[in-house]
RNA sequence: GUGUCCGUAGCUCAGCUGGAUAGAGCAACGGCCUUCUAAGCCGUGGGUCGGGGGUUCGAAUCCCUUCGGGCACGCCA
């Protein structure tokens, strides 16, 4: 149980007790941390419907908690001012919690569900690089993932990839321009074709810009790469060979770029994937009565009674006949609830696209392409911005590669960390550990940067804000844990074992802070679940380090002369070194050893 | 035009399902390393929570209105 629910309990109770309906009975940390831990504010509440005033209530209140035993749960209980009713938890009750967090994998935790949970990342297009852009939907993503699995739900990662459209054919197209000599152009052909790509991917990725570019200008272009990627989608035996080669190196790319990122996917689906299917859907769409032409185009009705605003139909086929990124979208649903059958699907996508999700979402439940108790969610992520606020570009003005981002970050960490050394007086440095530390600190920075905000705003990517590494950073963070983990190694290279300590009554100021800290872990990722919001997380370890830094500061550990407190002190830092684990875990990085 | 999101310290952001004196970080200024990692800790200054109304015992938070900005609005994804 949640420590909050779990003092509440007698809260409730004494209301009950004094009489009075225990809704408000709630007790909250307090936001007044110099008065009081814990407060409870249901008295005032309660005072219109009881006609008494607030103050007299709370008094009652208080009278029947001491009744039933309170100060087991509270060492203070006071009632003051207009009715609040300040509160601090007793030592003995917070270390009990604090055992019972200890001592369950989920550090109290309530396990729901579980449910059948799809994200789908609303994927990148291949033969594109990956740019600034797409950081958002995977480090998002993958946190919320993480959440979600921790929470205890079955959760199934699909990046879905843009891998079907015109982009396909132009660059066919373009290839067969440069190299028509390629036995893949050649329609008579019949034998096996090569297993070797006939490009690269810096080719690749040359390719697509150049020929999106001539078919602007070129309409016979144009129509030729349409002419492709209908033969493509016909499937044509040397152009579906090509395409899987497309596939290949640019997939095998990408997985490149998200290793990286320490991000991985349970399905690299993608629009091709569904193209089978679509005749039959749309078929019965039609046949069902849910699709109707509308200006040549097939759509389906989404207006609703209640809409204060205009809804556009959402389209299933244009008028050429042709499928698009709906069509998809729809299909792949579908798959999902024959194959799948979730519960929720979860889109972590750009929130520009909020109103053609509404669309998509409303037509899946109005066709019965889902079941109406299917759970969809929008998850829009805003903008990465420069300095000024626009867009993130490179110097030169250009999208900024993903790559590159990441290989920034990386250059910056790596010489603070051989700065640091040096500066220690530490002249054998071992280069390959240290650049391993560089790139686990440098992703904690990237994702502790983007996450830390609320997934829906735009944000401002600073390089040097994130390369600095003070104040609320991951960075910082991680140099909290290396600060307990050098405790705990050291106290076992002096013959102590932290397997034999335990949690007891914190004592002063800053270790009773910490110990509170620790308690409101369980409630903080049930939220960050429910609300599928990551910079919860962010927000707690940061509490939780700013706690710890505290404790540490004001408390020597190592040099501690009585045993018992010593043990004590190591049982705390032991849980808030496995809560940080955790925490970090949730938010997708890694910590190392040393920094 | 319709809709939607946002406006909180010089800058970047929390807080928003109503509670006491609105919080962090950066930047500025001043302290703390012979002692567990100073990527740290402590302190000072900095705000009419865009403006105006309303609901409430109580509003940054809820409602209305207004100003300013972002974004989206059928054959792109």
């Amino acid at each position: 149980m949640e420590f909050l629910a779990s003092v509440s309990e007698i809260m409730k109770k004494a209301f009950e007790q004094a009489g009075y309906p225990s809704d408000n009975a709630g007790v909250v940390i307090s936001n007044r941390p110099d008065l009081c831990q814990l407060q409870c504010n249901g008295a005032m509440a309660l005072a219109k419907s009881a006609h008494k005033a607030p103050f007299v209530i709370a008094e009652e209140v208080a009278a029947a908690l001491r009744d039933l035993g309170g100060e087991k749960v509270f060492s203070k209980i006071e009632v003051v001012k207009p009715g609040f009713l300040n509160l601090d938890a007793a030592p003995s009750f917070v270390a009990e919690y604090l055992r019972s967090m200890q001592a369950d994998e989920k550090l109290g935790m309530e396990k729901c569900g579980p449910k059948k949970i799809i994200i789908d990342y609303g994927g990148p297009n291949v033969a594109k690089p990956l740019h600034v852009g797409h950081l958002r939907s995977a480090v998002i993503g993958e946190s919320v993932k993480r959440i979600a699995r921790f929470a205890g739900h079955d959760v199934t990662g699909d990046i879905h990839m843009g891998d079907w459209g015109l982009q396909m054919g132009l660059i066919i197209c373009e290839l067969k321009e440069r190299k028509p000599e390629l036995v893949y152009f050649d329609e008579s052909f019949t034998g096996e074709y090569p297993k070797e790509a006939p490009f690269t991917i810096s080719e690749l990725e040359e390719i697509y810009p150049t020929a999106s570019g001539k078919s602007k200008e070129d309409a016979d272009y144009k129509a030729e790469a349409m002419a492709c990627t209908k033969k493509l989608q016909d499937g044509q035996r040397g152009y579906r060979a090509l395409w899987d080669h497309i596939m290949a190196v640019s997939v095998a790319d990408m997985k490149k770029n998200y290793v990286n990122l320490n991000v991985d996917f349970d399905l690299w689906n993608g629009e091709s994937t569904v193209h089978d299917r679509i005749p039959a859907m749309v078929s019965r769409l039609r046949s069902e009565g849910y699709a109707h032409e509308s200006e040549g185009a097939l759509v389906i009705d989404v207006k609703e009674e209640t809409d204060t605003k205009e809804m556009p139909p959402c389209m299933v086929l244009k008028s050429d006949g042709a499928s698009l990124y709906n069509t998809t979208d729809l299909a792949t649903l579908e798959m999902r609830r024959e194959q799948a059958d979730p519960d929720q699907v979860i889109y972590v996508v750009d929130k520009r696209q909020s109103l053609y999700f509404e669309q998509i979402f409303r037509a899946a439940k109005k066709s019965h392409i889902v079941k109406d108790e299917t759970k969809l969610d929008f998850l829009g992520f805003g903008t990465v911005n420069g300095k000024d606020g626009k867009p993130y570009k490179t110097r030169e003005g250009g999208v900024m590669r993903l790559s590159m981002l990441i290989e920034q970050i990386r250059e910056a960490m790596l010489k603070k960390i051989i700065e640091n050394k040096e500066n220690s007086g530490d002249t054998d440095i071992d280069r390959a550990a240290a650049e391993q530390t560089a790139n686990m600190v440098a992703l904690a920075a990237i994702k502790y940067g983007d996450l830390s905000n609320q997934a829906s705003k735009d944000y401002i990517f600073d390089v040097d804000r994130f390369t600095s590494f003070e104040g609320d950073t991951g960075p910082y963070i991680l140099y909290t844990m290396v600060r307990i983990k050098s405790i705990l190694d050291r106290y076992e290279a002096q013959g102590g074992k932290v397997s034999d300590t335990v949690l007891g009554e914190a004592e002063g100021e800053d270790e009773i802070a910490l110990s509170l800290q620790l308690t409101g872990f369980a409630k903080m990722a049930r939220e960050a679940f429910e609300e599928l919001a990551p910079h919860k997380v962010c927000a707690y370890v940061y509490d939780l380090a700013n706690a710890l830094n505290r404790f540490y500061h004001s408390t020597r550990i190592l040099a501690e002369s009585d045993a018992d407190r010593q043990k004590r002190y190591i049982a705390l830092l032991a849980l808030t070194e496995r809560v940080f684990e955790t925490g970090i875990e949730l938010l997708g990085f890694e910590c190392p050893d040393r920094m």
